[in-house]
DNA sequence: CATGAATGAGGCTTCATTCAT
DNA sequence: GATGAATGAAGCCTCATTCAT
């Protein structure tokens, strides 16, 4: 596989595929129609989801879909950003006022999964992504990584955190996130248990904080 | 969600979709075919190739592929079952000289890149697996869990791994295998780097260890 | 065979198969299809008729056909109720003027020999319906011989046919209807010589009249 | 439609189609696939049974099929030679007592009832025969009258019965024994009641014996 | 004789997309 | 802006028939 940078895709994911509404008649469709699509995908996975069951469920004729977007690909990459958006801004939100980066990390995940509980979807539409569009998946994790090792690097920086690389912190820390929240939000529909959750934080916890003997870690 | 016991799912999978070979002739195509299917699957996803796709590839007839499945779902679920198979086998030989837990484990991620690394599209096909029969994706992790989860447990028994929820623990190191393998061996078809690899260890090392003081374990 | 009530089938039937049009346009192209698919399923008989050889008849694509229809089932069983109104209504009108049963009925089956010739393939089309829906050909008959015995036992209360089983009768009206439709309309593609019809009529006649003795009719 | 002469048929149909055994295994073989698709295609339908469903219930493989039958529709032919041939035997048994022609009538329809009873796969199979083969279709009735005619003539000469055209009688007397085994023997699977019948049979003779007047009869 | 394997034409159906109103 | 109609490519699957053993 050849990706591009998270930031090119960005830039060229950015002209195609969707017009903007001009009116306000025309905005209410466009996002009743975005709104069907996150149900709708979510419900069916992209390829057994047609576009009939969109515009039926957005309560809009067939051919209005094309009116803002150029294909089903199209409203799929923009729902996939919008929610890419959201989860970063929840997660930002939650963590804000902890000072210590690792109590943020526990923070984090446990915002991450509240989320998930709340848009079980989510989970399905970044899977269907590779298939649809690599590069959207690729881009989704990248940017979401590239954002989580300069946090880890800048609480290493004040020795909150180990001295080690910060990327592959940062994608043992998503792994964490994504498999333990499937475990239970995906799974059972219920937030983990303490005992798990515990020993989840305890598992990180021990494993990012600075030893004492420094083995192993940069200067 | 709501899914079934793993083994219960197996045994659900058993009877039906697929109709072996009885004669060496036939046993022979039937491999063919499921070697072609792995091939196609991998580099289209699911949804996107075709039958034909298989059969062409497979050298066979278009009808053929109904002599020895009932459906493209029915060689999908063989073939995940399939590969499943390989990797757990692959990974449980690579590890089985070394004797304590905590190198196994690092063994262990080792193994898998390398696995990943020849079978780029397990990846793909596991994520698919999702979107075409939930139960068989519940299963492919559940059932690698429940495994993972025994091996740390005789390990805190033996005192070589903290006392904590194992299966907790098993989800996390999954995360970690997969997300990291999914940074190096499936998108830059390439080893990590050994800084990366330290990192992980490192990390790995320090969550698993009983620690001196045993705050957060149990007895 | 376990048949229901006549009109149980048809409320059954009512609902499902048929999506009506909604412009004017749609209803052309609805009457389009329903047009070719008695030419067609005349000419070849259901199972060796295609829908693309219908839709290639109204002159639609094929994908349009599915706009109305379900399946070529359903299209089928609308037909068959189509012309079943067809015939009744078409006898209905010839019979009206003529007051006297027993020459009504002779005026019914000669409107049923000018109907066959119109509609040959109205005879394929109900044999067929046996193997395609047993139910469907099951009303055909039944419904028609219902409303046929009932006519015949208003007549037996003005005395102008014997008293015996209307339904019974109303059997044998229907096969003689049919089967010497058979040998002539649809086989010879003409109306019967005058020869033919006398014997017919005679045997209908002296059948039904109450004969001046009674023996063995009912009081 | 344009039918040749029924025994030209018949000698056309002669040929064709089927290659006898020549051991007692091989006759075997035949014999349970004849049987087998009497089974099948009484259940089934020419068009929804399949090669593969006879010689599963015959219990030999696909390929032994084609070493009896040149194609499904030869097999199909047979069976209704085959069934022809049983019918017109059972009923000459069973009329062969009586002596007088209107009485014999009578037996004749009880008879064909019976034997509907045994066979209701007949019904059916005869239907399929239009749409397979209309050569074939028309020569099982046509050769049906034929004979019925025959038989009717004699009986005028002998004057127990009104002296018409014995063809049309034929077809009303056909029509009306069909027609009321389907109304019983085959919808529901028994012989009529006594009321049912007793009006058959009063019909029947009615219309055949001689009247008095002589009316609209022949010299 | 017998059989399982193999085939490919052909059928039904779906659906993203374009048109006409 | 909006909508229902129309399309046809493409996919899945069945099955009569032929082959190879």
């Amino acid at each position: 596989m050849n990706f591009q940078d998270p930031e090119e895709f960005l830039r060229l994911a950015e002209d195609s595929g969707v017009t903007l509404p001009k009116t306000k008649r025309g905005e209410a469709t466009f996002n009743r129609l975005l709104q069907a699509a996150e149900e709708v995908f979510g419900e069916k996975n992209y390829y057994e989801a047609s576009i009939v069951d969109i515009t039926n469920r957005a309560g809009v004729g067939q051919g209005t879909f094309y009116l803002y977007f150029k294909s089903k690909k199209d409203i799929f990459v923009e729902l996939i950003k919008h929610l890419h958006h959201e989860v970063r801004s929840f997660i930002q939100r939650e963590i804000a006022q902890v000072s210590n980066r690792v109590d943020a990390e526990k923070a984090g995940i446990e915002a991450f999964y509240k989320f998930t509980l709340k848009h079980k979807d989510l989970y399905k539409l970044i899977r269907d992504a590779e298939g649809v569009e690599p590069n959207l998946w690729y881009w989704y994790y990248a940017s979401f990584a590239k954002a989580y090792a300069e946090r880890l690097k800048a609480a290493m920086d004040r020795g909150e955190v180990a001295r080690v690389d910060p990327e592959a912190l940062a994608y043992c820390l998503m792994g964490i996130s994504v498999f333990t929240a499937m475990r239970w939000p995906v799974w059972e529909g219920k937030m983990p248990p303490g005992e798990f959750t515990g020993t989840v934080f305890g598992f990180i916890t021990k494993g990012l904080v600075p030893s004492s003997d420094k083995r192993g870690e940069k200067k």
